[in-house]
DNA sequence: GCTAGCTATGACACCGATGTCATGACACCG
DNA sequence: CGGTGTCATGACATCGGTGTCATAGCTAGC
């Protein structure tokens, strides 16, 4: 690969004078611009980073952590995908910075983040974000005092900045607005509650029953571990079977993420409960493939990973700037509520009401 | 951050004694070492990168261009997210390799290509992987000679080394599977045809028909645009309609892929036909959010997108370190037929039974 | 006509590693 | 005891850019 150099030889120039073309630095002459450029053109030249950026002492690399890119092939996730998503909500904030956004994935082996953070350290990186495959709390290795850290989609017990999804409010807006459309007796199929999601949920759905006078009734509400492949979908099965031969059986069913929602779907159509008229379905995380693809589509409200994403870029071009420095609150980021036809609205008439399943 | 300098100060050796200990390169006091290490270690030291990569003249870097990262919030993907799957591949087989793969994301547009390949020629990668989206032709800029490429999901008209999805085969080896269990009306819901996978998947059906002296019947084999957000639903059922009013109605449906066949799952369950005694779903990708979670799990041909990514990155490497250099063929690779509950095993007695839908 | 000021350019040092070569201290051998 | 080889270490140049400072040529102002 050709350097300022070889360029300066053939131009008949010094390589200074290249330089001042390339960053339109000092003052030059017309003529010799252009044939600097011609030169550079020719040659097919590339400055080079390593160069530059020892000079400069800076890299202009952000460093990103995560296990977005390996851990997809997991028998089935427990979440969509979130993690890809904020990835590219990081990559949105930080291109108009100029920065190049430099990947690294842990090949969904925690014990790796030092050697990453190494590498990256090894980079100069000007900061580094974290991004956990679910909301979750984590203890990473100490970096140096003048490399800052944003942590995405989780958070630790240090106060390092972080940016996390708002999932008590968001599920508290989902049941709001089910019970806005009439439904009283709601049930709630949750996450593990060891999962930070599955208890922030829990007392969201919980906030929304309080705020609108409705007791909770703890038999409509279970803790499903579904994803388990032989146990899960019997445990949901049995589960919905209990719920549905109550003497108040609920009118929809809450679930703890919209895959869990797809696999309820299966399991209602087999026990031959028709949706949504005699039982309707929630999601959460508003995961497009799923939600837009089930029929009939899937209610569920955004968790906007993406945004995520995109605020922890912005929060972490602050840091580097030198704004927000001491800032330890975490950032919380809600959605809105995807209405569509898996819940009925029933409105003051509480009446489940068949029609033929299928109209345009 | 501190530097070599810093720590042969500290060590009260000089700068290229600290570089032997790092490197294990001449032979150093065992004394010495402890000192260095130790100085080492107090600083928090780091080797820069960027001054090895100038010395040395190479980067050990490798550059991955791809829309895995940013297009997966498109309304619904026509595919799952294989590239993705081949970006891990392409991490796990670099890992041992030492090299630091470097992610650059198109952002959906394909006219930043350039941009990117710049970027990484500053960065003096020894070489690139491009990823498609899906198995298509592209045309990528010229890149200097000393710069190898590997196409990963494409191919191009020049020959530039390539690794894509065995397509026809795959296809051919899942219609197999279905005749061999006693099938012989299978329809075909086929991608669009003016995609490679549409069109090779399609050879691949008639070829397997072909093999086993079956004709074929143009009125089992239909295009789907199903994911066109609002004509498609409509155009899979009048299309499985039409073929279910057929005189010898299909006694299977083969689908474009995964998620055209979950849809599938909702449009049966709606017209009441019950799955998989009355009529079997056949999908393709063995995407697994959705094969594994769908009742009953779906039977599906995988095409090993992982595998592809390995397949590319061992390529690479192998270009990087002299060999192949004018071995122009491309890689094809192919993967299992993954057999579960969606397709009846008919064997000779062509009869269809109803049993109970849901059984242990 | 001399100086101040501007433009266009180049010489040189430096960023942080490492390859090359030199050197000093020993040990070993004849 | 002198020569040779090995070990441990350091001085110095170098990779490819860019910051600093110097300088030559020209113009404008007094």
């Amino acid at each position: 690969m050709s350097t300022i150099y070889d360029v300066a030889r053939k131009a008949g120039v010094s390589p200074k004078t290249v330089s001042r073309v390339l960053n339109s630095d000092g003052p030059v002459g017309e003529k010799t611009r252009a044939t600097v450029e011609a030169a550079m053109r020719e040659l097919g030249y590339v400055p080079s980073n390593a160069a530059r950026m020892m000079r400069a002492q800076k890299s202009g690399i952000i460093g990103l952590i995560t296990g977005a890119i390996s851990t997809k092939n997991q028998p089935t996730t427990q979440q969509g995908l979130p993690d890809l998503f904020i990835v590219q909500g990081i990559q949105r904030a930080l291109e108009s910075s100029g920065m190049t956004v430099m990947i690294a994935d842990t090949a969904g082996r925690k014990d790796r983040v030092p050697h990453l953070i190494d590498t990256f350290l090894s980079h100069r990186v000007e900061g580094l974000i974290y991004v956990a495959e679910y909301h979750q709390e984590v203890n990473l290795p100490r970096l140096p005092e003048d490399t800052p850290l944003v942590l995405a989609n989780c958070f630790d017990a240090y106060g390092t900045p972080s940016v996390v999804p708002d999932d008590r409010r968001l599920q508290a807006d989902l049941v709001r607005r089910l019970i806005a459309a009439g439904h009283r007796r709601i049930a709630y199929l949750s996450l593990r509650p060891d999962m930070a999601a599955g208890r922030l949920r829990s007392l969201g759905y919980r906030d929304a029953l309080a705020e609108a006078g409705l007791s909770f009734d703890a038999a409509l509400l279970e803790h499903v571990d579904f994803d388990q492949p032989e146990t899960g979908p019997q445990l949901l099965w049995d589960t919905i079977d209990r719920m549905l031969r109550l003497e108040q059986p609920p009118t929809v069913l809450c679930c703890g993420n919209d895959q869990m929602a797809m696999m309820v779907y299966g399991i209602l159509r087999s026990m031959g409960r028709k949706m949504p008229d005699e039982i309707g379905v929630a999601g959460f995380d508003n995961y497009r493939a799923i939600a837009e693809t089930l029929y009939p589509p899937l209610s569920t409200v955004e968790l906007p990973y993406n945004a995520i994403g995109v605020r922890a870029g912005e929060r972490l071009m602050r840091l580097i700037s030198g704004e927000d420095r001491d800032d330890r609150s975490p950032v919380l980021v809600a959605g809105p509520v995807h209405w569509r036809g898996s819940v009925n609205e029933l409105r003051q008439e509480n009446v489940v009401t068949f029609r033929t399943l299928r109209e345009e």
